[in-house]
DNA sequence: CGGATGTCAGCGTCACTGAGATTT
DNA sequence: CAAATCTCAGTGACGCTGACATCC
């Protein structure tokens, strides 16, 4: 029955990228029966928990390459669950706002987040369970120190305040892209 | 500086696929430098542990595509560290057995794996690891039951013993492709 | 002008599907 | 013939790079 080499197991980083990629695929194969995927949800949750912000800013909050986030906001567009306003003080700067659609759609997704949890901690009881999060928590926080000049992980990206809103909450401006 | 939406950090789901994705990218990052993917490893570790099998086992023991274990021993082999011999009983069969400079490849990947699980583990102490570790290990044994027939976990796939070897532990061949 | 922001096209990896060839 | 094994081509998601237009 133990068909996974015991060398790899006795590696606590293999388990961590085995079971992290369960996870994953659950969560994503049930968001996919809603046409939607992970960074969806998380950009959702974004917006909720910080409101309205800027791409960049979403971008680094999220750990999701600028580009990536173009397109994942394309599709929430397109689905009326968030909007984007360009800023009248910095016409470069494009701010994203959740819609009331997408914040029902967002407490769906967050359901759906929950049951597959829920199903991959299965085995654990609460108070296992609670340490375990408190593990990861601890490991999420901690910068990886680049032991090894790592391209994918630069520098702990410090904070994402540099120079935002001027004085007021910048404001709005029914977005209209121009000549493409 | 908590960048990150706290909704999503309450999700241990979600910690568990950040940290995961982490400790993942950082060990591919680190076995690329040696021209090694992280399929290398698992494929070498499995043949170390459970001595030359047939590539069908193989691949449902590391719980890999068997059309992406074709590639992973392509690189192998031209590499010098695996060798697949035809079953002669069975000629549908491929044995792949590790080679002396494979073993030494993997004691050097097993090094480097641990050296990064170090850098990733490293807020937590002895004890921590121990009980992240324990902890892990239970989520990996569990059938995720498929409260969603998940297209991608189809079935716990019980064994892989299903009238394997019928009866010595087919002899060798020093593989011929047939005409390709 | 230098720098920031959003957008787009393209590349390589990854997990999977579908088809085919060979063998039992 | 049906089924198993290995192989290969192709697909879609994902993460990243490089280039571009726009704007401060």
């Amino acid at each position: 029955m133990d068909t996974v080499p015991p060398s790899l197991l006795d590696l606590t980083s293999f388990l961590l990228a085995r079971t992290g990629r369960t996870a994953r695929a659950r969560l994503a194969a049930r968001l996919a029966e809603r046409d939607q995927r992970l960074w969806h949800l998380a950009v959702l949750a974004a917006l909720a928990d910080s409101g309205p912000q800027v791409q960049r800013e979403l971008a680094t909050r999220l750990a999701i390459d600028p580009s990536d986030l173009v397109k994942v906001l394309d599709d929430l567009t397109r689905a009326g669950q968030v909007e984007r306003t360009r800023s009248t003080t910095d016409r470069r700067r494009i701010r994203v706002s959740l819609t009331t659609t997408g914040r029902t759609a967002l407490a769906d997704l967050l359901r759906q987040a929950r049951a597959v949890q829920d199903e991959v901690l299965a085995p654990l009881d609460a108070e296992e369970r609670a340490a375990l999060h408190r593990l990861l928590l601890r490991l999420h926080r901690h910068p990886p120190a680049s032991g090894t000049p790592t391209p994918g992980t630069p520098t702990p990206d410090t904070t994402t305040s540099d120079a935002p809103t001027p004085g007021h909450p910048t404001p709005d401006t029914p977005i209209s892209e121009p000549g493409r």
